[in-house]
DNA sequence: AAAAGTCCGTGGTATTTACCACGGATAGAG
DNA sequence: CTCTATCCGTGGTAAATACCACGGACTTTT
C-alpha cells in the first residue's frame, strides 16, 4: 500500500489519466498497475536516452524537464513537466522499449511510476477502470500531440523575436499579465534552440523596443 | 455500402487503424463507422485551419501534406501522409472541433472519412471491433507523438546544413542509396522551416563539399 | 510550335545569429 | 564574511541565413 500524501492525492484526482476514477477506487488501482513512489533530487535523472523503460511515471510534486541531446552534444529541451503531467506514455503505448529522451529532475519532485504491461493489458480485477484508463490515455496523447505541434510551429519562426513572441503569448493570459515561466535564460535558449547570448541579446533588444518587460523567470508582454 | 477497388482494400487491410481486423469484419465495420469515400484532385483541401472536423481521414491513395500557417502568413509543412496513414485522428481523441492545421492533396487522391462519434463511442454492432480499434488508435497516436519529436529534433538543429543531414540520414537504408523525398524545393523548405533560397544555395555548397548527391528529389548521402 | 507557368539554381546584399570572452550580480558553502 | 559557483547581460566579430531579383530548364496549355 503506498503511502501518499494529501496533496500528491489530490494531483492524482484531478491527473488526466485518472480522470472519472473515483478516489476510493484509486487505491485498488494504483495496486494493481504497481505503482512504486520515487524521490527524485533536483538534476537527478528519472530516465536517460537509451535506457530501457518499463514505466510511465506520473509527476506528483516538484517539475521535469524532458530532453535529448543531439549528434552534436546540443541538448533540446522538449518539454516542462507539471504536477498531473505524465511521461514515456507515448513510448509505452507504442511499445518502444528504449527512450530516446532523458528526464531530469528541475527541482525536488516526486514521481509515481506504474507499469506498462499492467497498464495495457486488463487484469481480471482492475478490469472495471481498465477501459477508462485507457480512454484517459488516448486523450492524454492526443492532447501531447496537439502540444507538440503548437511546439513546432515555435521552432517554425525564422527570426529569434518571432520565436519568443510565439512562446510567450500563448501563456500570456492578457496584454501586461505577468509570465513566470519554467526555465532560466540557458534552458529557455534550449527550447527555443537557439544560442544562450543570442537570447540574451535579443530579450534586450526587445525590452529596448518597448515590447515587453521581465525580471528574471518573470515576463511580462506590452 | 462502400465501393473500393482492390489496391484500396490492400491499403486498409495494411493500415494501422485497422491491424488485427479480418478482411471480413471490416466491411460491417466500415458501414458501422460512416466510412464516406472521398476523391480529392490535386491541390484540393480537404481540410482547412479553422474549419470544425467531425471526420478521421485514412489515405487510400496519393499524398496529402498537412500544414498550418504562422501569423506571419509564412506555411510551416508538418508532415507529409501516404497510403495507410491518417490525420485528425489527435483532433478526434482530444474532443477538438475546430482544426488547427490544413490538409491538402500533394497529388490526386483518395481518402475515406471516418465518423469521430461512432470511432470513439461503442455501437452495439460494432462492440467486438471497438475494442481493438481504440487499441491501434492509441499506438497510432503514440507513434506520431515519437514521429513528431524527430520533426522537432531536425528543427532544433541550428545549422540548415544539419537539418538537411538529419532529414536525409533517417529516410537513407544506407550511405549512397537513393533516397526519393516527397516534396520539391519549396516544400522541403517549408518542412525545414527555412527560405527557399538559402535551401538551394547550401545543398549546392553540400554537394560541392562532397556530403551529398541529388536531382530534383532524389537524393543520395554520401 | 509558341506561350505561359512552375521549379530551381545563382548572385549579391542586408540582417540575423552563433560564437567567444568577460564581468557583474546573486546565491550558496565553508 | 569570504570564497566559489552559477546565472545572465554585454561587446565584438565571424558566419549563416533571409531576402530580392533574375534567368534558364522543363512542363503544360493552347
Amino acid at each position: 500500500m503506498l503511502s501518499l500524501r494529501e496533496s500528491q492525492r489530490a494531483v492524482l484526482q484531478s491527473a488526466r489519466l485518472f480522470t472519472a476514477i473515483g478516489e476510493t477506487d484509486l487505491d485498488s488501482l494504483l495496486a494493481c498497475l504497481g505503482a512504486r513512489l520515487v524521490q527524485a533530487e533536483r538534476d537527478s535523472f528519472l530516465l536517460r536516452a537509451g535506457d530501457s523503460v518499463h514505466s510511465l511515471g506520473l509527476v506528483l510534486s516538484g517539475a521535469l524537464h524532458v530532453s535529448k541531446e543531439n549528434t552534436e552534444g546540443e541538448r533540446v529541451l522538449i518539454a516542462a513537466l507539471s504536477p498531473g503531467d505524465c511521461f514515456a506514455e507515448a513510448l509505452c503505448c507504442a511499445g518502444i522499449a528504449e527512450s530516446p529522451v532523458s528526464v531530469v529532475a528541475a527541482a525536488d519532485s516526486a514521481v509515481l511510476l506504474l507499469d506498462f504491461q499492467r497498464l495495457l493489458h486488463n487484469c481480471p480485477r482492475t478490469c472495471a477502470f481498465h477501459t477508462k484508463l485507457i480512454e484517459n490515455m488516448l486523450g492524454m496523447l492526443a492532447q501531447k500531440n496537439l502540444s507538440l505541434q503548437g511546439r513546432m510551429e515555435v521552432l517554425g519562426h525564422k527570426t529569434l523575436r518571432r520565436r519568443i513572441l510565439h512562446y510567450l503569448q500563448p501563456l500570456s493570459a492578457h496584454p501586461g499579465s505577468n509570465v513566470y515561466i519554467p526555465f532560466n535564460r540557458e534552458e529557455l535558449a534550449e527550447y527555443l534552440c537557439v544560442d544562450r547570448s543570442a537570447l540574451s541579446h535579443e530579450l534586450g533588444r526587445m525590452k529596448q523596443d518597448g515590447l515587453l518587460d521581465y525580471h528574471k523567470n518573470c515576463f511580462r508582454l506590452l
